[in-house]
DNA sequence: GTTGGCACTCTCGGCCATAGAGTGCTAACA
DNA sequence: TGTTAGCACTCTATGGCCGAGAGTGCCAAC
C-alpha cells in the first residue's frame, strides 16, 4: 500500500540500474538487517535470518556482483557486507516496502495535536518531538513563514530609556522586533519630545494604511505619510525584508542524542561535526531549493549531501505549508544506515499535518 | 588586584581546613598542572614545571597529606594525582590568583555589543557566544525577564480561519502569544459576529486600563470591564501569570562542542547526560532560588550539584538584571576541570555588562 | 623537617598466538 | 548453466604476557 507516495528523492539514481530478482532480495536483506544490528552482514548470517531459499554460496556470489555494481562495500576481506549510499538509493527508491504508519499511530499523534491552545511554538516543539522519539533520529522543524513576508500589525512602545521599541507583527504571526533611532526620531518631530500617544496614532495610521502589504508596496506609500510616519514605515518596510523568504532563524531540533547513540558516532571527531551542523542550521539554507522543488519527502543520502560533514548521514525532509504562500521545512537527520521505511512515513504524514494545522492559521492574502 | 569580588560560592566550605604553606603552593600547582594537561600530576612533574624549591619526595609527602584531607585523589596506585571537588573549592575560594580580564578584552567585548540595534535576542546570542568562545566552555543565558510580568500592550489580531490571537507585549518586552477560544468569545458577543473593529476597541480599553499592572491587578480590573473585555483580561491575567518568575523557557545556549571535545567526555555515556541537561533547561531552575540568594558570580563544582548528571562538571553562574525587578541568569558549563582563574572573571564582566544593557531597557515600575 | 634511595605497584604499549567469521575459488552436481 | 559444498586463505578481535615507565610510600640519613 501507498505505493507511490511521491518520495521525490533527490540525485536520481542517474543510470538505471538492473538487477536479477535475487540480487534484489540479498540488498534489501543486506540493508535492513545492517539497519539493525549496525554489523557488516555475512552470507551465512543473512541465509539463517532471512527465509533466502538459497545456500550462502549463492548469496556470497550475488553479494560480490552488487558490490561490483557499487552497490554494497567491504570494510575489509573477510568481514561482511555494508550498503553503500548507492545501495542505500536503490533501496530506498524500489526495494523497500514502505509501512505506512498504523492508523493507531497517526490518531495518537493527530491527538496530541489537538491539547487546547497550542502556541505556534508549542506546536513546532511538538513536531519535532514527536519526530525524533518515533523515528529515533535527529529532528529538526522550521516555522511556515510567509515567502513574501506581509505587515500584520505594528505597535510602537516607548521604554524607559527613551528607547522606542517597534513590534511589528506579520501577517503570518511572527513577531519581528527594532528598536527606533531616538535621535533620528527627534530630528523628525522637530525637537518636539514624542509621547506614547504621538506613537499611537502613528501606530494607528500604519495599522490603516499598511495591513497585508509587502516591502515593495510599504515602501511606495511612504511619500504619502508624514515624516515621523514614513520613518517608521521605511524602518517597517526593512523588517519585512529581512523577514522575506524561509525562516531558518528558528529552528526546533529535538534528538540530537538519539543520533549520538549510535554506534557509529560513538568517538567524538563524526559527532563533533554533526552536532555543529545542527546548531548553525545554515544546512537548512542549501535544503531550501532542493526541498521546493518537489511537493513530496525527500531523501538525501550520505556523499549526496554537498555538505562535507554531512557525508555520514541522511537527511529525510519535506517542505509544508501552504503552498507559494507559506513555507516550513520538517525533517530528520539520522546515521546513513536509517529505518527509511518508517522514517519516511512518519516525516510525510507530519508533513501533512503541519500543513493542516498552519494554513488555517494565516491571514487570507487577497490582494497582491 | 580585584581580590573580594563577592566571588560567591555555593556549598561554603563548612569546616575551616588549614593548610601550611607548603600544601598550599602544592594544591595550586596540581590544579594548575591538571587543569592544563588533563593527566594525573605525578610529584617529579611538578618540581619540575613549577618552581618549587623542595624535591619530588617532599612533594610526594605534601600530596599525601592533602589527600588524607581529601583534596585529591588517586586514580589508583602509581598515578599521579588529580584535585577532587573539595580540593576544586579550596582553589577557588582562597588559592586561586583571578586573573582580572584584560582592559582590552573588556573593551573588545563591549564593542561587540555596541554593533547596531541588536534585538534582545541578538544580544543573548551574543552573550552566550562571547561567553563560550572566551571561556571554552558551553555557555548559557537566559533574558532578563522581570520577575512579576507587567502589562505592555495587547494586540487582538483575526486570523483567516477566523480564530483569535491575542498577542501580548509585556513590559519588560516579551511577547507572549495565546489564541483565544472563538465559541467563547461568540457567547460573550451574544452570537454578533465580532469585526477586527471590536477587537480594536477591546484592545483600545485594555490598553488604556492595564498598563504595568501584574496578574492579581489585572484579576482586580475585571469586574468592571464590559463581558467582552473581561474575558480577554482574564486571559492575559493568566498570561501574565504565566509568565511570572524567571524564565527559563528561553535559553540560549552556545559552544556545547567545547565541552565534548575535552577529553573527561571523550565517550559518549558521560556526555550523554551533559548534553541532555543542556537541552532540556531544567537545570536552570534549581539554580535559580541559589542564584538569587547572593549577588555575585556562583561557583559549583562537581558532586556540589543537586542533579546526578552534572557531577563531573561545573557551573559559573551569575545573575544579572534589576535587582529584585528583572533577572537573567548567564554562565558557563564545563568539566570540573575548568580554567576558573579565566571563568569567573569572564562571567563577572559579562553579568555586568548585561546589567547595564538590560537595566536601561525596561518600563519604568513606579507604582505596585 | 628535608632529602635520596629503593622496593613496590600499576598502567600502557607491543607482541604473539588463537579463535572465529567471512570470503573467493574451484570442482562437482542437477 | 546455475547452484552448491568444500577448502584454503585473510583479516579481526581477544587474551595473555612481558617490559618499560611513571609514580608512590617508606625508611634511613642528613
Amino acid at each position: 500500500m501507498a505505493e507511490d507516495h511521491s518520495t521525490t528523492t533527490e540525485p536520481r539514481s542517474s543510470r538505471r540500474i538492473d538487477l536479477t530478482e535475487r540480487q534484489r532480495s540479498v540488498l534489501r536483506a543486506v540493508v535492513e538487517d545492517y539497519v539493525l544490528t549496525a554489523v557488516p552482514v555475512g552470507s551465512k548470517a543473512l541465509v539463517e535470518r532471512y527465509a533466502l531459499q538459497v545456500s550462502p554460496a549463492t548469496v556470497r556470489s550475488a553479494m560480490a556482483e552488487l558490490e561490483s555494481l557499487g552497490l554494497l562495500s567491504h570494510p575489509h576481506t573477510s568481514a561482511g557486507r555494508v550498503p553503500s549510499d548507492l545501495g542505500y538509493r536503490l533501496y530506498v527508491e524500489s526495494l523497500m516496502r514502505e509501512t505506512a504508519l498504523d492508523r493507531t499511530d497517526e490518531l495518537m499523534i493527530r491527538h496530541q495535536f489537538s491539547q487546547v491552545q497550542l502556541t505556534s511554538d508549542e506546536v513546532m516543539r511538538l513536531a519535532a518531538s514527536i519526530l525524533a522519539t518515533s523515528t529515533r533520529s535527529a529532528a529538526v522543524v522550521t516555522p511556515a513563514r510567509a515567502r513574501r513576508a506581509r505587515y500584520g500589525h505594528i505597535q510602537l512602545v516607548e521604554l524607559a530609556d527613551q528607547a522606542r521599541l517597534c513590534v511589528l507583527v506579520l501577517a503570518d504571526g511572527k513577531v519581528v522586533q527594532r528598536r527606533l533611532d531616538r535621535g533620528l526620531l527627534e530630528k523628525l518631530a522637530e525637537a518636539a519630545p514624542i509621547g506614547q500617544a504621538d506613537l499611537d496614532q502613528v501606530a494607528a495610521t500604519l495599522n490603516v494604511e499598511l495591513p497585508s502589504l509587502s516591502a515593495p508596496q510599504v515602501r511606495r506609500k511612504i511619500a504619502r505619510l508624514s515624516p515621523l510616519a514614513g520613518h517608521v514605515a521605511e524602518v517597517v518596510s526593512q523588517m519585512l525584508e529581512e523577514s522575506d523568504g524561509v525562516s531558518i532563524e528558528e529552528v526546533f531540533t529535538d534528538g540530537i542524542t538519539n543520533v549520538l547513540e549510535q554506534p557509529e558516532f560513538a568517538q567524538g571527531a563524526k559527532l563533533r561535526g554533526v552536532l555543529e551542523v545542527l546548531r548553525r542550521s545554515d544546512f537548512l539554507e542549501q535544503l531550501v531549493p532542493v526541498l521546493t522543488r518537489g511537493e513530496g519527502v525527500h531523501v538525501i543520502i550520505g556523499h549526496e549531501n554537498q555538505i562535507e560533514t554531512m557525508h555520514e548521514v541522511s537527511l529525510i525532509f519535506a517542505p509544508y505549508g501552504a503552498a507559494d504562500r507559506a513555507l516550513g521545512l520538517l525533517g530528520v537527520l539520522g546515521p546513513t544506515r536509517m529505518p527509511y521505511p518508517r522514517a519516511i512515513p512518519t516525516v510525510r504524514y507530519l508533513a501533512t499535518l503541519m500543513n493542516e494545522l498552519t494554513t488555517t492559521e494565516h491571514y487570507s492574502e487577497s490582494h497582491d
